[in-house]
DNA sequence: TAGTCTATTGCAAGTATTTTCAATAAGGAT
DNA sequence: ATCCTTATTGAAAATACTTGCAATAGACTA
């Protein structure tokens, strides 16, 4: 089974439905070996999908996001960008010159367990960006 | 010395003004229980300095947030807010209620120990948002 | 395969945020 | 106290994002 077609079956056992413009989200950020923001995504949609609106892309990433399809992130200059949820991993990015890290989550597990056990919380964040200096860029300063 | 002297401090220091503006929203900050967005900042504000720009909040907020005066936040529906900065520490929203829980830098700083240890990057992020359930909505699920 | 329900889309209008640039003013130097 | 440099502001325009609502189209049912 393909990734687009388990993304249809979670979301149509959850009564929600998949779109060719969702469909077409996901095809995008499959192929994109970056985060993209919201208006990229567009860009690219557009070419196939013309007609296609800006609110329905706005609307697709969000949707997918809380079905835990995509994963949103931060950009290095603070903005909001999505990619394929793949396995669970956050960032780290150099706040000078934009290098990103993958993070795996199994290194944040333990706090997850912490922060739970502490709070009672059911703790369901899929990505977390964290900010600070490259190696490189440290040295620079 | 008054928290805004420290602030008019340490901006001179590094070369930059402290302004009548900037003072304005670290008072509106200081004197608010919650996180506040750039559009509650601003109306606040317009009401000591008719003639204040929503530009200027903004940009205001991003330059203290630069400068770890007040630190960016995010709200239950993942919008952008601000608080001022005072220990450090992050937050845990309830997707559900919006109900915040403050948890303290020192759970996490190990994290950030193992992660530069193993990324060489030197981290500086000064607020995490951690979403999930409440103990409360968490039962009702 | 056709019918039904309603989630989803597109459009248009509204709100939020960023950018550009000339005018202003903070704060160090004289 | 006045001058100078340039960081900062305000205004307007551009861009980004959200919301409301009628029309459309997934996908379940018979």
């Amino acid at each position: 089974m393909t990734c687009t077609e388990t993304a249809l079956q979670t979301l149509r056992a959850r009564g929600f439905r998949m779109t060719p413009q969702r469909l077409c989200v996901l095809e995008i950020l499959h192929n994109a070996p970056e985060h993209l923001t919201p208006q990229q995504v567009y860009e690219r949609a557009a070419l196939d999908m013309p007609g296609l609106t800006e609110t329905t892309i706005y609307r697709a990433l969000e949707f997918l996001a809380e079905h835990n399809l995509v994963n949103a992130a931060l950009t290095a200059s603070g903005k909001l960008s999505y990619e394929l949820a793949r396995h669970a991993h956050h960032h780290l990015v150099c706040r000078a010159c934009g290098q990103q890290v993958e993070v795996d989550h199994a290194i944040l597990a333990p706090i997850y367990s912490t922060l739970e056990a502490s709070s009672g919380f059911h703790i369901n964040t899929s990505h977390l960006t964290f900010f600070g200096l490259c190696p490189h860029c440290k040295d620079k300063e």
